[in-house]
DNA sequence: GTCTATATCTGGATAGAC
DNA sequence: GTCTATCCAGATATAGAC
């Protein structure tokens, strides 16, 4: 469509007042990348718009020509919270050994990979329960994150490496200690232990605590160490 | 001073619009018990002071006779929520016994008191760590209740009832859990589990997880059953 | 003591120039 | 595409009447 007739191509509109803060990028992704880590730092809604355009390089309107809303800043973030973990679980479920040793894994690489976002996901999980109807999508994954972990439970109860508990409430307490730990790492420990080392401690204890023989464990994990 | 030379007391001030929701209260009490069912419903910064005002029967502008700030409302609801855990906690310091035992209980029962609070526990932690110096006392009280938890710990260690794990990470985590079990059963399971099925069962997984027999559990526990 | 009325402030979102 | 200017809504907090 005759945009491109000239090179260097013709810049559009009205140039920036700043230049933008990581060289010349998408503004989409540069914009993403900026809130994520405003809303890492302050909260999501601790952070305005004029703060994430002044992050950006824009001025406040400016984000409005490439996000329709606040929101959906943040839609364009929250894809990767489920996906993430989720692409965990399956893998666990896909391959083989122990139950209790892919489940390890599967606790290890979950919490590791939360402590990485850039915002807390409790976060998330407020502001999608104050707008359920903007985080539908969201909350499908959400369920299907449950059941997937849910599942490799019932397998690990079947073949009686597990103790016979409620997978689905099982399911659950593991993914909140998974979340509950991000938390507290997230907000006041950074200096004293390594996401690693929080993270191996946790599923530790909980697989542990759901195993018939515990301490066949270790025996499980060196290859891991 | 003058104000009660007459009986029936001389009520002061012009009548109230809408008579108190619960009969002649003291009106801050009321205005709390407003504001901590509507923090729990809709988290602190999703209610208005006028929300809590029509709650309490009053008009907006009427809250700020009796509370000089909406953080100020807060404060005086936060002051029990370190201080019944940390009773807890206390409680199972001082008494005898074995130490997967004490710990355990501490677990149910803390479960079960965060469960009850009229708001998640986590919408306290976002407020104080947005405005530290207001909750300057509740980071205090908070780290100790960490101790308090950590203290019992080591006396397991000590004793050989416990795994040799790093106690503060234990105390942690195992407070965290507890947090993120009230969070999720808040939110999204009521109808499914009931508080004391879900504490009973964050605390046999957290408690065993820790135990260097954890099929000793079971025995130590029949009391309680 | 509680009311009505209003000041003030903040932040999301839009309009139109460049 | 980005700017400046502005609107608008919602919320905290204050002033002064009753």
């Amino acid at each position: 469509m005759g945009t491109s007739r000239h090179s260097p191509p013709r810049r559009r509109g009205r140039p920036r007042s700043r230049p933008s803060p990581g060289g010349p990028d998408d503004p989409r992704a540069g914009i993403v990348a900026a809130a994520g880590a405003l809303f890492a730092a302050h909260g999501i809604d601790g952070v305005t718009m004029a703060q994430i355009a002044e992050a950006s390089g824009l001025q406040q309107s400016s984000i409005y020509y490439w996000f329709k809303s606040k929101s959906d800043v943040l839609g364009s973030i929250l894809d990767q919270v489920n996906r993430v973990p989720l692409e965990i679980v399956e893998a666990a479920r896909r391959s083989e050994g122990p139950v209790p040793r892919r489940l390890h894994r599967v606790v290890v690489q979950d919490v590791l990979a939360l402590s990485g976002f850039p915002f807390d996901i409790n976060e998330i999980h407020r502001l999608a329960a104050r707008e359920p109807d903007s985080f539908a999508g969201y909350w499908e994954e959400r369920t299907r994150l449950d059941e997937e972990v849910e599942a490799l439970l019932e397998e690990g109860v079947r073949s009686g490496e597990l103790r016979p508990v409620d997978t689905r409430l099982a399911a659950r307490t593991l993914l909140a200690a998974d979340e509950a730990t991000q938390h507290w790492f997230r907000t006041d420990a950074r200096g004293d232990y390594t996401a690693e080392v929080v993270a191996r401690y946790v599923a530790d204890v909980g697989v542990r605590g759901l195993m018939v023989d515990p301490a066949a464990l270790d025996v499980l994990l060196v290859a891991d160490a």
